[in-house]
DNA sequence: AAGATGTTAGGATGACCGTCCTATTTTGTC
DNA sequence: GACAAAATAGGACGGTCATCCTAACATCTT
């Protein structure tokens, strides 16, 4: 990502929509935290709901992205779910503080009844067919590697939430251990 | 509950904080949903934070009897630890539409840096120490008990999160099933 | 019945927010 | 270098919100 105007508003705008949530962060805050003023980012960005759809169409992009250099990083499949289920480590600290990026805010636009919503869930989405498709390759049937994705996101899900609620980051390496024995089990 | 204004004050706010967030509820969304003047909201709470903390001593209150009602009904502690894994089915309308009460709230104030989030957290504290004392009386030691009770509340907390992402009501059912084949396994 | 206390209504206030507008400066093009 | 286009600044606007105030009404006590 370039450092263009732009690109920085969105940088700061993901970072603030994760850790003060969306409602919560206000253009001041976002212009201000970015050190411009509010009339030049509204040139960039004419509504509240423009900024968000853009900062998740850059979560979109990281996430493709993370997951194509997992797919390339590990040539095994349960080695590549275990890239994501060791995510919950790379990033303890930020979960610990602010909980899971893409749980968080799709929790929060659905009790906005927020339109973006269901762009938010994309990412979900994304991680969940992912997953699926390296269960496939594992040898599971199409429709038990589409539940195994689910339990695997749900897992991972509450253990961030919980780490986050308890302010426990040593409680996501414990997790993580049990998740890989799970993984282990039943492949 | 009795139907004092105040109580009924209180039991539209709760509602209110789990069906919209606490941040995008205002007095006045309150008031009206009630069915009474800004001014006599006013009367019976000062500020948000004071209606706030009387909803989080309502849902403490709530829960107490609740795990109490299941303390009484079932004799055997794995009995009472499938009533909690099954409150997922209990309440899966609702958690389909809105998440779990207790996870979306303390998400909530944490990402706002609210001071009641610590009160908002002795519901989760409620819940661990309650499984813990079961899995002890399973016959687990302290210590795994508390890993095990920690362990079942984010799987849990994963169900809810992600059946609402996904607006799926089956999979709430489908995780249930498996929570209770892994207590079977650990007893 | 009368005064005191508790309850309700409805509007005022000041702050903040999302949005919009205008003027100035910078950048790019020929 | 001149001109168009893009970028930036800063303030205006209408709305909403939490909070507060005052007055009217109800209830209770004696």
């Amino acid at each position: 990502m370039s450092d263009s105007t732009r690109d920085r508003i969105i940088n700061v705008a993901d970072a603030l929509f994760y850790q003060k949530g969306f409602e919560h962060t206000s253009f001041s805050d976002i212009a201000n935290s970015v050190g411009i003023s509010k009339g030049n980012f509204y040139h960039h960005f004419k509504t509240k709901d423009e900024i968000l759809n853009a900062v998740i169409d850059f979560r979109l992009f990281r996430t493709r992205e993370l997951l194509n250099a997992w797919h390339t990083s590990e040539a095994e499949p349960d080695k590549r779910i275990q890239c994501f289920i060791k995510i919950l480590i790379t990033n303890r600290a930020k979960i610990k503080l602010y909980g899971c990026p893409v749980g968080t805010l799709t929790t929060e636009l659905g009790k906005l009844s927020h339109p973006l919503l269901v762009d938010a869930n994309k990412i979900f989405t994304l991680f969940k067919d992912w997953l699926a498709s390296q269960f496939e390759e594992l040898g599971k049937c199409k429709s038990e590697s589409e539940a195994l994705a689910m339990q695997l996101l749900a897992r991972s899900q509450g253990s961030a939430t919980i780490a986050s609620a308890f302010g426990d980051e040593e409680f996501l390496y414990e997790e993580v251990e049990s998740h890989v024995r799970w993984l282990n089990e039943i492949k």
